[in-house]
DNA sequence: ACAAATATATCAGTAAGAGATATATCTGTA
DNA sequence: TACAGATATATCTCTTACTGATATATTTGT
């Protein structure tokens, strides 16, 4: 069994800094299992706009998480939708987001430290 | 005279979010003039080794950031190298700058609190 | 004088994203 | 029941930005 806490293997932590395509599909289903347009709406949202990502982004994307295994497909037969296939995140897809954001937090303290100081002239 | 309260022209607010590379060389900029190899240095520094730049990456944002105007050679004070080229930052990079670090605070904190709620189980 | 570090430059290759388009299915409604 | 529009996935091609490699010149230390 893996822990949270495990070092991600060198071909997943060198995503790291995550693209924001990358990011956004990890984070849309770090909240529970969603397809792909779903994901495609979440990230609008998420990113209040800031960021979108159209059907060839998205479904490439989710292809290469995929292949990586960062996302799995579930085969879990949820809702009316035929069209519909749902993914979720992995155990190693989640640490590779929490790693993701521990980093964020501390660039953006540096950033804020140094653009606040020179904003104040 | 332009006010840090001015909004971004399309071309550059298009940019956000912006690029590790965009995002390391206008941070290092960020606390006065630098030279290229010195921008590549810091950025490692802040980065905490976590992302770093080859020279193909560096010059190549440099010459795109000054041609956008988000960056300008500073023909002062060269120093002793008659080697290095010195850059610093333009009013609209450092607006796109704060805008960046605005908007990384804002998905950091939605980021962290869905990621919290995952991890606790 | 020599080696190592500093500093800029550029080429060729790759990976990821964007725009466009296609196609199928589902939902609401007239 | 026909139709329009929204939902949903898929894929093609082009462009952009990054990467690894290599080159070259200058400066610094010994």
């Amino acid at each position: 069994m893996s822990s949270a806490a495990d070092p991600l293997p060198e071909n997943v932590s060198r995503l790291v800094p995550l693209t924001p395509a990358v990011f956004y599909v990890l984070l849309a289903l770090s909240s529970g299992a969603r397809h792909g347009y779903a994901i495609m709406q979440e990230t609008t949202s998420l990113s209040e706009g800031g960021f979108t990502m159209g059907p060839a982004t998205l479904y490439s994307t989710i292809q290469r998480l995929v292949e990586l295994d960062l996302v799995v497909e579930t085969r879990a037969d949820r809702g009316a939708d035929s069209r519909r296939r749902y993914y979720e995140l992995s155990g190693t897809g989640f640490r590779l987001l929490d790693a993701e954001v521990k980093r964020m937090n501390s660039v953006f303290k540096r950033a804020a430290r140094l653009v606040q100081r020179r904003s104040e002239g």
